[in-house]
DNA sequence: TTATAAATACCGACCGGTTGGTATGTTGTC
DNA sequence: GACAACATACCAACCGGTCGGTATTTATAA
């Protein structure tokens, strides 16, 4: 049905984009890893950079239905769905460096400003992600009586603290400080929820 | 004294690389930049990669002087020193996004899989900054009485959470959301020093 | 059902430009 | 005259991208 050399570019996309990064990986490279011929890449991407917005899309569509299908809707609370979705990033973070970090926020930083195109895709994949968390956020501020902070707002803190990790993760060649960095996260929620004087923790 | 031509190839790296990333980045466009030929790169640098960790340590010591010299030291309370800290980051994010994003950051992503020498550099940049911190926080968690929470760690999830706002203002083009994200920080430092039934704000 | 036209999927040699790096000067200073 | 600090010219490898061609699938109509 759909054509299999763009997907396993795609998928080679997947791979080696985020070890190397974006520039630094060739089309011979990609071809070569996917196991297809230049002549199939510039047939199904105009450029390199079209592959790249691609990946980003199609890592859009991925993440998507990885977290559709995670078990942390499970829970009554809405604060306990969101911890644990924290906790099911938490757990994400095992095996090598480049297979649970992230393609679009490795892509983003070497192509935000010369490639538009790409910088569009990559915020779309993280902004379109923290939105799937918005409903449970404002049902926990309103249930919580938090004020001061948006969902939207408190959405977006939780992917650039996850980002945040990564980067660390990268740095120290250890995916344990990820692991650390995450706990702060969870910390943060708990507190803004359930301290400073809020009405009530089960209303 | 110290040669000039290395002073401004470690400055060119410094714009070029947090503009365009460090694979896009050309040693020919380094020298353009810097007014220098590629005769006097490899006089003072053996390889690109050389460069870049030099570059990294530079960093180190450019940000470092950077805030030692800033006011928020000039706090009696550790943790309002803790604040003022964050409060200065936020002040930092103006103008040009490259001119307020991490150049050991950005690079560390690229660098971290095939250069070790350059992923070293980023980790010392990033964790030695971190440590300056360690000192105060470590005050004011006696001082406030925190438990549950390591000076270290909580010192790296600053530079986390920091370097994930600079992604996500990359990932937007806009540098509004990146101070949105250090406000989730500074609320999130407030919370863990002054709620949860600890002992007393002014002991 | 089958002949055929048209579109799609893929191949791999090739191209001009760019890449990081080198080899060999030249110049200024102690 | 020794040595560091540059400058210039050059190179082989690699880069993204093109192009003429072929294999395979799909659409159409007799």
């Amino acid at each position: 049905m759909k054509p299999n050399a763009r997907a396993k570019l795609l998928d080679a996309a997947f791979g080696t984009i985020r070890e190397r990064g974006y520039a630094a990986t060739s089309v011979d490279e990609l071809c070569a890893r996917a196991g297809v011929t230049k002549g199939a890449f510039f047939h199904h991407f105009k450029s390199k950079d079209a592959l790249a917005a691609a990946a980003a899309d199609h890592w859009s569509q991925t993440t998507a239905s990885l977290f559709a299908s995670a078990p942390y809707h499970d829970h009554a609370d809405p604060l306990a769905r969101i911890l644990a979705y924290i906790d099911f990033r938490k757990d994400l973070v095992r095996g090598e460096i480049a297979e649970f970090t992230c393609l679009v926020g490795t892509m983003v930083q070497e192509a935000y400003e010369t490639a538009p195109d790409i910088r569009g895709a990559c915020w779309r994949s993280i902004s379109g992600h923290a939105q799937t968390l918005e409903e449970d956020i404002q049902a926990a501020i309103e249930k919580y009586h938090v004020n001061g902070v948006t969902a939207e707002s408190l959405a977006l803190y939780t992917q650039a603290t996850i980002q945040g990790a990564f980067i660390l993760a990268k740095a120290k060649n250890d995916a344990g400080v990820a692991i650390d960095m995450i706990d702060h996260l969870k910390r943060y929620v708990e507190l803004l929820f359930t301290c400073k004087g809020r009405e009530g923790r089960r209303p």
